[in-house]
This record gives structure tokens, C-alpha cells and sequence, in this order.
DNA sequence: TAGATTGTTAATCGATTAACAATC
DNA sequence: TAGATTGTTAATCGATTAACAATC
């Protein structure tokens, strides 16, 4: 079977076989389509919680200040969800949705560095409400192993090869120092981890299959610097 | 004087007229272009502490993942730093790039909200390394008020309006409940400010000279979920 | 039916990469 | 001089927006 043949007649049918290269029946997803996805599926939860049963693309696109064409188009690298004339169903769209990204489930996390910005993290309760949970956290700080931090167990780093796999963790959050996060990062890729949330300052070197997405708070600060007056 | 007179021989001339729009010379300055030559200051700074006193395009792309011609390009908005056939001077090149962002001096920061992550916004300390110094935080607990967290003062949210101006804030972080986002917002651009970094996962309403900065961790993370096989 | 809004194609806009003359 | 690498223009690539036939 060619790649191509992988397209289906189920419209939200995923099928990313270059490692790296997302498609969806044949069409590349821009990074940027995944991530206002994101941001669609909390506004719709939000009109949802108001009670607000329909809406259009207007009106979602006027609510994250999105033009109401690009999220049409968003969704049609997808499938169709709307009813021409009508607009969407604000419930139907939200699950959709989720599916697609695949968090109609609860996603699996570890923390690598139990830090000031770990433990944050840990105690960030927008997280578990948007369905992820930490399952398990990883320091080599002997004093902070063995004791849990809101409800998270503490574990040795060591441990990771042997945890991540039992665990089923699906995302590694890593927030070491600078000079352990390539090792960390050796040593999660090596139990398999696909998925790798950044917060240190460096460039981490990985596998093709392997995804990294990376948060770099200085860069933030220091490019919100350039537009002061 | 019309808009374009404002075109100067100085090449890292800023000249940001319309509010919102950066322009340098009559040309618009893309926001990622902002974000990279951040990058590049770092990376020349670790090349510096490295001994290493001139580089190429080639070399300084190499070691973040941007291709050469980009980084030429990149720094062509601003002026010319390199010499043909030779490559670039490290410190020269990262000096000057630091007074195009405006981090050649201690940028000062105050946070409002000290919850967990503004605690840990708080105790990192890669930012004093890059420049930048929180000079306040501002929460509306008060057993929080008075006291001091990594030497930095916590005031009440009722004194923004007074201590913004006398402190000379040049950023606001802001960390605080989606309840609370956009009346403190309110409050932090009525005492002049003009830079917001928001982790708050909420659309703010500013005015256009007001340049706002989103970080959202739960649509990270979401987002990262899409990539898992 | 008339009005509204989708899904999709075409047009526009912007950003990245390639190529190369200029020049150290 | 010969070799290397810049600065810059042209070509490519990708993403956003506009327009509109299809259709509920």
C-alpha cells in the first residue's frame, strides 16, 4: 500500500508517516492549524458553559480574534463539522475537535526537574482541568525524591527508563538546568517518549519521530523588550 | 516631516510610527525576526564565553536550526554587522544586536499575580542573567502584601496605578486568574504601560499601542498531543 | 422561497531559501 | 591574487484572506 492510500472517507482520518511531516489525506497541516485548533476547542467549551448552542465561524473567529475564513479552513483540512447556512453546532464541533488533537482522553505527563518552574507546573490546575495529568515527576535531588508534590509522585532519574515505559507517559515536560537537559532528553528518548514539552534554553538533539515543542521565557521577555518605546 | 523622512544613514535606526506595526527604514520588521535575533544573542554569548571570536552566518545557523541566508536577511532589516569573505566579530555582532532589542541595559519587570507560577517566575534566575530585573510583584492576598519573595517586594494590586510609575516598569508579567486578567490589565495600562507578558489563557482588550505577548502552557501542551503516534 | 453561512478555490500577502555580484 | 562570505535581489514556498457557488 502507497502513503496515499492511506487517505479514508473518514474525514478526520490521521495518517502522518514522514516522521516530523504531519498529512492528513495527503495535505500538510501547518504547525499553526494545530494550534488554533487548540485554542477553538477552549473558546468552545467556554460557549458551551454559557449555554450557547450554535455558532459561526464568525463568531468563534471573532472571539480569538481569528478571521472566520481561517477557521473554516482550519477545519476543512479535517473534514466538514458545519451546516452551510446554519453555522455549527458549539458541542459537536468541541468533541470533534478533541478528537483530533487526540485529547478526548486524559494525556499522560512527566516532569523532568522538580525545580521552581517544575513545581509550578505541577500545581498548575488549568492542566488537569484541560485534560492532562501528571503521572509521575523525576529529580536527582535525593532529599526531594520519594515524596510527592500535589499528589505527584517524586522519582529518581535514574528511574525514568524503567517508569516511562510503565507508566504509558505520553509527554516528557522537561525543565532541568542547561547542562543536564541533553542527557535527560537521551535518556526519556531512549524509553521511547515521543513528545517533548521545552523549557530549557537549548537546542535539544532527537530523533526524527520524536517532537519537541519548545516554551523559552527569556526569548519572550527579551523580544517584548524590542516593541518598548 | 512625512512617516518616511524618518529613514536615518544610523541602520539600526527605529522608527515605529504606526502603533502596533514596526518598521526600521520605511520596512516592516516580521515579529519572528524579533524572536530570532534573540536567539542569536544568546548563541553569540555562549560562542563568547567559548573564546570564540568570529563566526559566519553558516556558522551561528548551524547552531540553532535557521538557515544562513536567514540569518543574513534577519540582520539586513537592521544594517550591515559582518564583512564580506570574513563572517562576523562575536562580541560586535552580539552587542549590537542586544541595543536593536533594547536589552543593552537592565530591562525592569514587575509581576502581578504571585501564585505558583508567578513564584517561579520569580525565582528564575536565567532572567537576571539575560538583563532583566523584577523590581515589584503585586498580589490582592494579603498575607502575601509585605513580605518579600527572592527580594523582590509584594505590594498590593491597589498600588499598581502609583508604584508602575515610580518604579519606571518597563514590562508587566501577568499571572493571576482568568477572572482577574483583564481588570488588572486595565489597571497596568492606565499607569502607562506599554509591554505585557500574558499567562493568563485570556484574549486581553488593549489599546494599540499596547504590545501584548501570549504564552499558553495548556495549548502546548495540547497542541504536543496531536504529534503522539 | 429568501437569507445565511458553509466549504473550497483563487488571489493576496508574507516569510523563507537560493543565487550571485560585490568585496574583504 | 584566490578563496571565502557578506548583503541583497529574485525565486520559491507557505499561510492568510477574499470571493463565491453550493446548500441548508
Amino acid at each position: 500500500m502507497s502513503p496515499d492510500e492511506s487517505a479514508r472517507s473518514n474525514p478526520s482520518a490521521r495518517s502522518p508517516r514522514i516522521p516530523g511531516e504531519l498529512t492528513v489525506d495527503g495535505k500538510k497541516i501547518p504547525k499553526a492549524v494545530i494550534k488554533r485548533l487548540s485554542l477553538y476547542a477552549r473558546a468552545l467549551q467556554v460557549f458551551s458553559a454559557n449555554r450557547i448552542e450554535k455558532l459561526s465561524s464568525q463568531e468563534l473567529g471573532d472571539a480569538l480574534e481569528v478571521n472566520p475564513a481561517q477557521v473554516r479552513k482550519d477545519l476543512a483540512y479535517f473534514g466538514q463539522f458545519g451546516i452551510p447556512g446554519f453555522g455549527y453546532y458549539v458541542e459537536e464541533l468541541r468533541s470533534r475537535i478533541k478528537e483530533i488533537l487526540g485529547t478526548d482522553r486524559l494525556v499522560r505527563i512527566a516532569l523532568i526537574g522538580v525545580g521552581n518552574l517544575g513545581q509550578a507546573l505541577l500545581s498548575y490546575a488549568a492542566f488537569r482541568k484541560e485534560g492532562f495529568i501528571f503521572v509521575a515527576a523525576f529529580d536527582t535531588d535525593n532529599r526531594k525524591v520519594g515524596i510527592e508534590r500535589n499528589d505527584v509522585p517524586i522519582m529518581h532519574c535514574d528511574e525514568i527508563g524503567k517508569k516511562f515505559r510503565a507508566l504509558a507517559i505520553d509527554i516528557a515536560i522537561l525543565a532541568v538546568p542547561v547542562s543536564a537537559a541533553q542527557e535527560m532528553t537521551d535518556v526519556a528518548v531512549e524509553a521511547g517518549i515521543t513528545a517533548i514539552l521545552n523549557f530549557v534554553p537549548v537546542r535539544l538533539k532527537v530523533p526524527d519521530h520524536v517532537k519537541v515543542h519548545y516554551v523559552d521565557l527569556a526569548i519572550e521577555i527579551e523580544s517584548l523588550s524590542y516593541y518598548l518605546k
